[in-house]
DNA sequence: GTCGTAAAAGTCAGACTGACTATAAGTGAA
DNA sequence: TTCACTTATAGTCAGTCTGACTTTTACGAC
């Protein structure tokens, strides 16, 4: 046995990015996915793992994220943003600390995704026992997008340029994993200004075509970092305490 | 001149911590307050910088926030959460990645602090310019505390096993920057179970005692790490978005 | 034309919020 | 002892928001 491996090494740094967006499942549902690659070496060697790389010494962290994630599994995310830095003793028999991102793409842009042996997508709720703490981040992530949702418009970020109040609506439910009352939902949405009309419509329905919308700010939706924070707005739905005056 | 330091080495990790409490100002008006260590060393030696410390390799993260903090001002906070990883490649001469955590200490504990010519409280609106990107740092500490204050628990963070309603209060208001009406603040807090009164009274007051509280979940109140992922609970102000059924 | 479907608009009662008023319970001063 | 003062505590009320629900509109399929 090799027993020189210990935890006491000199700390190295690796970011990796969970990444998600939504497929449909065997029986037509939509149902939240992510990639995963084979990990093709010691340790954990063969189990499946998040995507990521060693920090790179010219490369900005999310940067890194965003090119580990290209050169892995080809994907290139509309939403990118840090969730954590992982860096407990004995998550791995090296002293690795992760800073792992999240992010969301569109499920028409997965078109480009490597798709192979050793990179696979996996519905959320499917996720197998995968290397070091990989299914604690998943965890953390998925709570951190369920939140998000709700009061931001990450919701965007699993569509494309233009679409209807219907797709939207679904992103909610499955990301909630509810229904959601589409008349209330219409109401939310305007009165957020969340989106806006394009005064077209979508063709090809078996129904009245429903209105086509596009985000307003598509600003709002990048790169909420710190980096950027002086032209950051506070939360839309941050209540007041009892406020007075 | 040294000419050979680039910023291409292989990236270094440190742990830095923000740490508010609350302090009178000269007039006696609570404020918000943060202790700044002075730099011993290149670079930027002579400033103002955030306690902090490399990343020790058997340490795990929030230890060694804890640990660094402790050894560089005396403090011992009462919550520890962490803010964000800093890795913008040219925010050193060297390639330093400092992983942030941000903490609230009760103003009855910073006694122990240790105050010298090298360690010194700032008010957190009255900051110099810092090493690197420490003010950058600060006002997203200062965000973060802001936008967190308003749905979870931390405010207890700033008081002692017990206080009264008005104390609360009186962090809101600091916090928030603006006055809250007592009633609508006691019917909030009261409404959200986030205290529970101790039967006891305080004493010494010039007019009607008031009544000592002191938090329900103190549990709730420490370590929102994803790491305890399982026991955390959702936030108690979300709200859902047309929800049905 | 009629039917079916989903978009879009409207209704309504209950909960919550912020502003405000009223009462109670102490201390210090007269 | 009594009064004046301050703050705790309780209560009121109108406006807003929310979730559940109903109604109307506009299209394709037949």
């Amino acid at each position: 046995m090799n027993a020189g491996v210990t935890s006491t090494r000199t700390p190295v740094l690796a970011v990796s990015t969970v990444i998600f967006t939504l497929r449909p499942d065997a029986a037509g549902e939509m149902r939240l996915a992510l990639p995963l690659v084979r990990r093709i070496r010691a340790p954990h060697q063969g189990k499946w793992a998040l995507p990521g790389a060693p920090l790179k010494a010219n490369e900005d962290l999310q940067a890194s994220a965003a090119s580990s994630l290209l050169s892995t599994t080809g994907l290139e995310p509309r939403y990118l943003e840090q969730l954590y830095a992982f860096g407990q003793v004995d998550r791995s028999p090296d002293r690795v600390v992760s800073i792992v991102y999240w992010a969301l793409i569109g499920s028409d842009e997965t078109a480009s995704a490597i798709e192979s042996e050793n990179v696979q997508w996996f519905f959320a709720d499917e996720v197998p026992e995968l290397a070091f703490d990989h299914n604690v981040i998943i965890e953390y992530a998925l709570w951190r997008l369920r939140s998000k949702i709700e009061y931001s418009r990450v919701a965007l970020g699993f569509l494309g340029e233009t679409f209807t109040l219907a797709q939207l609506r679904e992103v909610y439910e499955v990301v909630l994993g509810k229904r959601l009352d589409p008349g209330n939902f219409r109401r939310m949405v305007e009165s957020a200004s969340i989106v806006e009309p394009t005064g077209e419509y979508l063709e090809g329905t078996r129904h009245r075509p429903p209105q086509l919308y596009r985000y307003n700010a598509s600003k709002d939706l990048t790169d909420p970092d710190p980096l950027t924070l002086g032209t950051t707005s506070t939360r839309p739905n941050a209540r007041d305490l009892g406020a007075a005056s």
